[in-house]
DNA sequence: TGTTAGCACTCAATAAGTGTGAGTGCTAAA
DNA sequence: TTTAGCACTCACACTTATTGAGTGCTAACA
């Protein structure tokens, strides 16, 4: 059987309608609101073709009826008009990203906000995976109570540091920041090998009275300050929203399943190829999410996937919208992320 | 009326069987698991005594009985026993605790994790506001992009890192850098007015090339800066721990709620003199706590409190058990700030 | 005089029965 | 091919017992 216009049409108004009330739509109503010129009856007959073909599907006997999976895939797939999204709110998000224009956490929390305010629904954000930063410059402090402080500043002005428990007094740790800053400045930190880091053991026990054991220590934290570098964070909003459209129990394992950002950051990595990736209902492998869409977007920094956004919401969310939405501001942190990284190089 | 010996028995047994079962308890139940010797009727009589002071609460006529704010307020006062924790679990979570001594932020964020496990109900930490933080180096590094970064360390190794939209070559942004590590080190933060920032201002014009607004900019800038050094954060853990004792509605009013951090921030600031502070249903002034306790601590540096840690539960939490849990934590807390703020000078 | 057995009473919660109405599928006529 | 009409279905809301856990009161008892 062909899906031909007036079933399309139907099952647009089917759609449409359950997106707004979330309750069985009847073939009365669908007559009624949508001036298909057509009684009930006959939409009826439509209905149960739907039905057969897996694109609606009946609660129980005397109900009306709800889009299948199937059905939201289609829609989404063909039918899904572009939303537009007003210019007001356009201007508002661009002066609410703008404003913390120059701190990397604080635009990814603030674009994570933005999302949840414009969809309402629970949003999950990564700070940008950056396989190459830069490093500007390295540093080593003495602290108090035995310890020392590695810092790394990349040239984006990303700051990683990290405490080492190493008592120094303030001329040795300022020669071995000086040492470490003289290996790694300048490189990225995809190109730092362990190699690399242990290239400095012979100027450092030549230049300092460390123990072996020390050293291997320093060089080991080192490495490891260097992979943190690159870590991702992820940042979740919003959660309370699940609980419209769930009951406890679900909102229960949705918020434990939530707290596994590992798996999280996981999930939240589409296709690369394709810009928005969305997952509805079943299509989602995980259990928790079999009643639920997950609609991502990939953000890039010069045209390489960095990180991603995405909203956690009811199947029959309103999919224009929320790609409409996160489009526009994955968007915006294109645009943030590149004079953050890239510069005005032409200026 | 007095709460003779008996009427206290009773009603310690009422509050015990209700943070149990959290049902209402009826004379039945006394008389038989708690071996007082008495009949149902008696302890009937006594139960209506102990409404009629204000004790206990009946939900309806043919329903057991409930502790009322009071009842809780007295045993928490005068009839709570003292909680031991597990020696295992002592070990555990100082261990845990211990792993992460290092990084501020992460002992912070692992002592609510810790807490969150031990009572299962919704954590508030906040990191400590250190009011004497001694500045150990300033830094000031050039970026791509037309930035600038600010980097403020800390004695104790707190790093402070702001962007500045200024763009400088390297050897100015070194230069002004020195002139803000040569007037700040050393300095405590709050001896740190804004006069003595703009004390830096002739040399900065002297040796620096800068407009005057960019120069009143700058001087406002490290002013922030130092002033943010001072920032506590909060966290919050286990939000969903309130779906056990809560229907949706009041869940959603209290996650509502602890969004918002300022003001949870005044609210955890117990009376600083007492170490716990308990407040019980509508002890709180909030409305949105009217049926919740909130047990805090005082955790502190050098004899002075520095921030809290609390848990948000249900009116029938397990007092002992959540007081004794907070209170060994904060001592952890405690110790591991003094390691790292005052060091082991001793040594 | 305090305690307790006994009894009538209350009332939430549960179960069982009953309409109601929104919705269906099918049929036959337009 | 469409649609009016009709019998049918079944969740939901409503009403009406039924149950049982718990009470307060009274009178008898130690």
């Amino acid at each position: 059987m062909e899906l031909n216009e007036r079933k399309l049409r139907i099952l647009q108004a089917v759609i449409d309608e359950y997106m707004g009330t979330a309750e069985p739509v009847g073939s009365r109503v669908i007559s009624k609101k949508n001036n298909l010129g057509l009684s009930s009856a006959t939409i009826r007959n439509e209905m149960a073709d739907l039905e057969e073909m897996g694109f609606l599907i009946q609660p129980h006997t005397s109900a009306g009826r709800i889009p299948s999976d199937a059905a939201y895939r289609y829609y989404v797939n063909s039918m899904m008009k572009r939303y537009k999204i007003g210019v007001k709110t356009i201007e508002q998000l661009q002066l609410a990203l703008e404003q913390k224009i120059n701190q990397l956490d604080s635009i990814i929390k603030k674009a994570s906000h933005i999302t949840s305010a414009l969809t309402d629904y629970t949003t999950i954000i990564t700070t940008p995976e950056l396989k190459s930063n830069s490093i500007k410059k390295c540093e080593l402090v003495s602290l108090s109570g035995g310890c020392s402080l590695l810092i790394i500043i990349t040239q984006a002005g990303i700051v990683k540091n990290k405490i080492l428990t190493l008592s120094l007094d303030d001329a040795s740790a300022a020669l071995l920041g000086e040492i470490i800053n003289k290996t790694l400045c300048g490189l990225c930190t995809n190109d730092i090998t362990f190699d690399k880091i242990q290239s400095m053991q012979n100027e450092i026990s030549q230049r300092l009275d460390l123990s072996p054991k020390a050293l291997i220590n320093i060089l080991d934290f080192i490495y490891e300050a260097i992979e943190e570098l690159d870590d991702t964070d992820i940042y979740i909003e919003n959660e309370k929203s699940i609980l419209k459209y769930n009951d406890i129990e679900k909102a229960q394992k949705m918020f434990t399943f939530l707290e596994d950002k590992k798996n999280l950051k996981k999930l939240i990595k589409g296709d690369p190829n394709s810009k928005v990736n969305i997952k509805i209902g079943s299509e989602n492998k995980v259990e928790e999410l079999k009643d639920c869409s997950l609609v991502t977007v990939n953000y890039s920094l010069n045209n390489k996937t960095a990180g991603q956004l995405g909203v956690i919401g009811p199947k029959r969310m309103n999919y224009a919208k929320v790609v409409a939405s996160l489009n526009c501001i994955s968007e915006h942190i294109d645009k943030i992320l590149y004079q953050m990284y890239i510069g005005e190089s032409g200026e």
